[in-house]
DNA sequence: ATTGACTCCTGATGGC
DNA sequence: TGCCATCAGGAGTCAA
């Protein structure tokens, strides 16, 4: 999925088209994603779009009354058009404007979610027990090395673990680790304070920079636009077991952690 | 409480 | 060309 960097990138290309209109219709299509879509997510209609939010992964329409969440799962996209298109496969729902301008979802795995939310769209309970966001003053090396204390579950599946810091993918774990120097299977709670403050800044460092590329695209991620992000290419680690460690020269691994391949230079990181 | 396995689904890819 | 197995960016749920 569009981790952290993909659903900021998918937001900022949204935003401007969203913030302050009105919503003239929502038409759900193919309602199967990963929950079924709720009929009430026609109370949007009419209604204007107050603010548009990311929390972690996910996508908030906050509307005058109530609002809506996004989540684009593993192979989710939205798109603006600004003028009608014939839906395609796999197109589950459109939001469409007041002006004319359709936002539309795509998700051909269907792991992504539209939910409606009675009251505050924070309020849900989705998002109730998420972590803090990896680019705020929340997320410290303090916080993590606490929270780690006794674990012994893999680093990478801690920092995978949306209530312990939210947006962190396979891909971005991979690679945040990487940069840090720490062996992707190493137990969380066996790691130092300072070792953490290093991962700490190379979780911003790297989420930050894949913004900037407009994220990553490895098989079918697109932004607003329909266009790929670009990150894919400052990779270090992901995608490229066998190759060449940029660090060190030896080879590149993949190995299978928690269910989700994993990539790591066995030398550099330990 | 913590952890790991399983699950949802379609599509791309590679081997034979 | 077809068939089959394998793998894929998430994360809720369940059982141990």
């Amino acid at each position: 999925m569009p981790e952290l960097p993909e659903v900021e990138t998918t937001l900022r290309g949204i935003a401007p088209y969203l913030q302050g209109q009105r919503i003239a219709r929502v038409t759900v299509r193919d309602p199967r994603l990963r929950w079924p879509v709720p009929e009430d997510v026609r109370k949007a209609e009419g209604q204007r779009v107050v603010q548009l939010r990311r929390r972690g992964k996910y996508l908030l329409v906050e509307l005058e009354q109530g609002g809506l969440i996004i989540h684009l799962g593993m192979s989710g996209s939205l798109r603006v058009l600004h003028q009608s298109r014939t839906p395609e496969k796999h197109d589950h729902f459109d939001i469409e404007l007041e002006n004319g301008t359709c936002l539309r979802f795509n998700d051909p795995r269907r792991f992504g979610a539209f939910l409606w939310v009675d009251g505050p769209v924070d309020a849900h309970e989705l998002l109730r027990h998420l972590g803090p966001e990896p680019l705020s003053d929340d997320f410290t090396a303090r916080y993590l090395h606490r929270l780690s204390h006794g674990r012994k579950l893999a680093i990478k599946n801690f920092i995978m673990n949306g209530q312990v810091v939210v947006g962190v993918g396979n891909i971005y774990a991979s690679e945040a680790l990487f940069m840090a120097g720490i062996h992707p299977q190493r137990a969380a709670g066996r790691i130092s304070a300072q070792r953490y403050a290093g991962l700490v800044d190379a979780i911003r460092d790297v989420l930050n920079r894949a913004i900037k590329m407009g994220g990553t695209s490895l098989r079918d991620f697109v932004n607003a636009d329909g266009a790929p992000g670009y990150f894919t290419q400052e990779l270090l680690v992901y995608n490229r077991a066998g190759g060449d460690c940029f660090q060190c020269g030896g080879r590149i691994r993949q190995k299978v952690i928690g269910q989700r391949s994993s990539y790591y230079c066995p030398v550099c990181q330990r």
